[in-house]
DNA sequence: CTGGGTGCAAAATCTTTGCAGATCC
DNA sequence: GGATCTGCAAAGATTTTGCACCCAG
């Protein structure tokens, strides 16, 4: 099933889940270019974008989606929710328990195929609430 | 509270969203271009994006997001969840009933004002189905 | 050694924007 | 007639890729 994929381990892969870790997730392609790159100056983008589709694909990250243009990055661990800023594009992981049961009633009216499902709840986060009337 | 901005009637804003309308939703930026440029060979996709938005800001019509690269429109009808195709990118609308209790359940836990929240069921389309085994 | 990984820069993708002329009211 | 819209093309923003060199195994 997953693919089987050689790879060698390097530096800066190594230097780019760090900084992910470090960071507390939900970091942007460039939050953690810049991050390694305290450590590791001769680093390039090209190497951070190169290795965050490889961690990806090999399932040691996940992507999560915002509507603010720019992919995040966080460490795969046990699925969870997510409360999304719409004013900074903050993320904050959500105490609400994942509840897989909707994936079965899903599946129940439908053809399609229900593999998982992803649940964000969109408002302010509390720097923005300060800032923000609207 | 809604922005008020005079907005003249134009043709190509018009035919923008006759040809969303027709597709039934979820349609590209892309997928409109080539749609309305049917009736209107003339028209160009930055005036297309231009619309889009202004249509989006007004409440005509609301952006979904996929992983897939691009953005979504479609008519800003009764809120309701998706299906997203992992593999085509494809999304349609889903049976389920949208629960507003969700928000406060987790408002009630939380300092994040929650407004809204979205929720996308991730699997295969019928069509992906029969064409990939993964 | 040798194939995967890297840095660099160019390219690709999707979207926005400046400008001059056309259009609506 | 004057503000709004449009078409065009150039610019932006984010992500991917080709290539020659480097390094882990």
């Amino acid at each position: 099933m997953t693919a089987i994929v050689k790879h060698r381990k390097s530096t800066q892969r190594e230097a780019i889940l760090e900084a992910i870790r470090t960071r507390g997730g939900h970091s942007t392609a460039d939050q953690i270019y810049e991050a390694v790159r305290l450590k590791h100056p001769r680093i390039s983008l090209g190497t951070v974008y190169r290795n965050l589709r490889m961690l990806c694909d090999q399932g040691e990250l996940r992507e999560v989606n915002t509507d603010h243009g720019y992919g995040r990055f966080e460490i795969a661990g046990h699925p969870h929710y997510h409360l999304v800023c719409r004013r900074c594009g903050e993320i904050e992981d959500c105490p609400l328990p994942v509840d897989k049961s909707l994936e079965h009633r899903m599946q129940a009216l439908t053809m399609f195929r229900v593999e998982q499902h992803r649940l964000d709840f969109i408002g302010l986060c509390c720097k923005c609430q300060s800032l923000a009337q609207t």
